[in-house]
DNA sequence: ACAATGGGTTCGTCTTCAGGT
DNA sequence: CACCTGAAGACGAACCCATTG
């Protein structure tokens, strides 16, 4: 005995109105066709009549039908859900990222998933897994700095899609990220280009490479000049709290009093939230940010342009960097998964009055 | 004839290594015991000998099997997402909140999917409609300030679970807020007991009620006080600018004169980043921010504290806001369904040199 | 009575395939 | 041939039940 259980054996209309989820089975039932055709609209429009079309997308409609993604997903096995892992949402730049990658999935019709990995490895790699038994359309990772998980992340590579974002952990990944060292080569040679002598205030070590990338961007525009580099002496301690180790770090720098007898008359800084840190603590030692001592920045906060002085600093285009992290997932969703997907982005300098 | 198109009838081990997704299967196989034994080691423990367990538990890290949770969605008719709903995810309070959410989620095994709805009534119907396709165990809604979706709103909290973040939209709804008539008020006091004649500069209308309250806090220590409200006129355009919303606002107000005239001595600001347009504002005015004019915000933005002058302002506790949406959802989910989950939360006035 | 078994059914959809009009 | 139907098997796990050691 088979319809013993339930009576629904043969596509019949609902008896309740809106009792339990409407299924595909209610849908065919309303529009007179059969499930096998509903199941065709949703997934190969070929070769259905423009009339058969129209009864169709009526019924789904009036019953607001939407296919079930948990069962579409496992008959699949793969979902709509594309996963992202960063560091830390708060941070503006992740925070940013995440909105362009969030608005750029949907207008793909997919849904984003997120994980803070905060820097640790273990946290990365649970994510990971997480990210794999939802068997989700691709993921966007920024990789810990320390890049523990390598191993992991070149098996994974194998099953599922990865883009990393504003990081890579190999040759031959996708990546899309701001060309930090041409970015901070700009703005030093900016400063150098106004007659500045400028030394240089790194990121603690929660990213990777962008600092790296920024403090050679420094170099080489400070080795183009033929001056010799200074830098501010900052810890090796990981930190968000970009603000108090700039304040911290440069107040210490600033007493040392090396930087004067260098004839350093400029900071460049990694981000702009380090460079607020630095002008705080210019002012505790008696200077005048802009004045005795001109800063720049990088990443052109909205904050910036209203700080006292407005802060020179560089623009990347974090939406677009967000945006063509899901191009690459779809591009290799859809076909080629030839060659890597790479994309390096630039902005532009902002001139403000700190510089 | 049942095994003729597969011969896993019985469970047999895996012939391949690594072929395909692992399934319960394959762990009763490994582990020596039945599929249902399997199942209940994931759901209902008790009665299960502890040798059983600990078999099953060296066959699953073994394999490295989860269950797949859109098999378990499916059958279960829900599944183990929440939907967090936001106006933006880069202004900081709702960053931060995020951050909490995740967090938190985390920590109770559930996965986070985020939607943005920028103010936007249909791109908040439509990210509600999907919450409700996915079989969210819940969401986290933070309404758009319109309201407009209220009748929406009712229906789907018949069938969901759904708290508000920062907003509410009508009497009975679960919600998790700061008390941000309280603040406000508290800081208008600060100014007032300081000799201070404030006048108030409220947020542009992309939220609700926050905005409304704070501006009643400030009403309501003024009217203690015994003194007459002044208000910076401000626009009824939405805009998450808000620097640059204060910044305008402000430099129209202080050029009108009329503050002058009033003996206004001081400024309460809706948010930090409109008192950082503000004290822009003051200074292309010619006026000193902290010296000549008094202000404060709310929300102690990480960067408060470094601006020129730092800014006094009030700390409210998000990552605590974003901990108890999770805690209201859960909650609701194992039992009481009766009362609404209602949290006000408090934080402190952090006292610096900008009044 | 306790632990575990194995079989069957269900969730909602995709997919295929042999027909039917 | 073009369009559609009906039936049936997967997908992976939960839940129920009647048995068995």
């Amino acid at each position: 005995m088979k319809t013993v259980k339930k009576a629904s054996a043969a596509p019949a209309p609902r008896s309740q109105e809106s009792r339990g989820p409407v299924t595909m089975h209610d849908v065919a039932a309303l529009a007179g066709v059969s499930r096998a055709t509903v199941s065709k609209y949703f997934n190969d429009r070929e070769g259905l009549k423009a009339d058969t079309l129209a009864r169709i997308e009526r019924a789904c409609r009036e019953l607001d039908y939407v296919p079930d993604p948990h069962a579409v997903s496992l008959v699949r096995g793969r979902s709509r859900i594309v996963g992202v892992i960063l560091p830390v949402i708060s941070e503006p730049f992740f925070a940013e990222a995440l909105r362009a990658i969030e608005e750029k999935a949907r207008a793909l019709g997919m849904e984003v998933i997120i994980q803070c990995s905060y820097n640790d490895p273990a946290a990365e790699a649970a994510a990971l897994m997480t990210m794999r038994s939802m068997k989700v359309a691709g993921v966007v990772l920024t990789a810990v700095a320390s890049r523990n998980n390598l191993d992991l992340l070149l098996r994974l590579e194998q099953e599922m899609r990865i883009v990393y974002l504003d990081s890579y952990v190999h040759e031959d990944c996708n990546y899309v990220m701001n060309d930090n060292r041409q970015s901070m080569a700009m703005l030093t040679r900016y400063l150098l280009g106004r007659g500045h002598t400028p030394a240089y205030l790194g990121a603690p070590p929660v990213a990777h490479p962008s600092p790296e990338e920024r403090r050679a961007g420094y170099l080489e525009a400070m080795a183009e000049a033929g001056m010799a580099p200074h830098f501010v002496p900052a810890g090796a301690q990981p930190s968000w709290d970009f603000e108090a180790f700039g304040f911290r770090h440069v107040l210490d720098w600033l007493a040392g009093g090396a930087w004067k007898r260098a004839g350093v008359t400029a900071l460049a800084c990694g981000t702009d939230r380090l460079a607020i840190g630095a002008m705080s603590a210019c002012r505790r030692f008696g200077l005048e940010p802009g004045k005795d001592l001109a800063i720049v920045g990088h990443d052109d906060l909205p904050i910036s342009a209203y700080l006292h002085p407005p802060l020179t600093t560089f623009r990347q285009d974090v939406a677009a960097i967000g945006v063509a992290a899901m191009e690459c997932l779809q591009a290799q969703l859809d076909g080629a998964g030839a060659a890597p997907y790479r994309k390096r982005f630039t902005g532009g300098l902002v001139p403000r009055d700190s510089a």
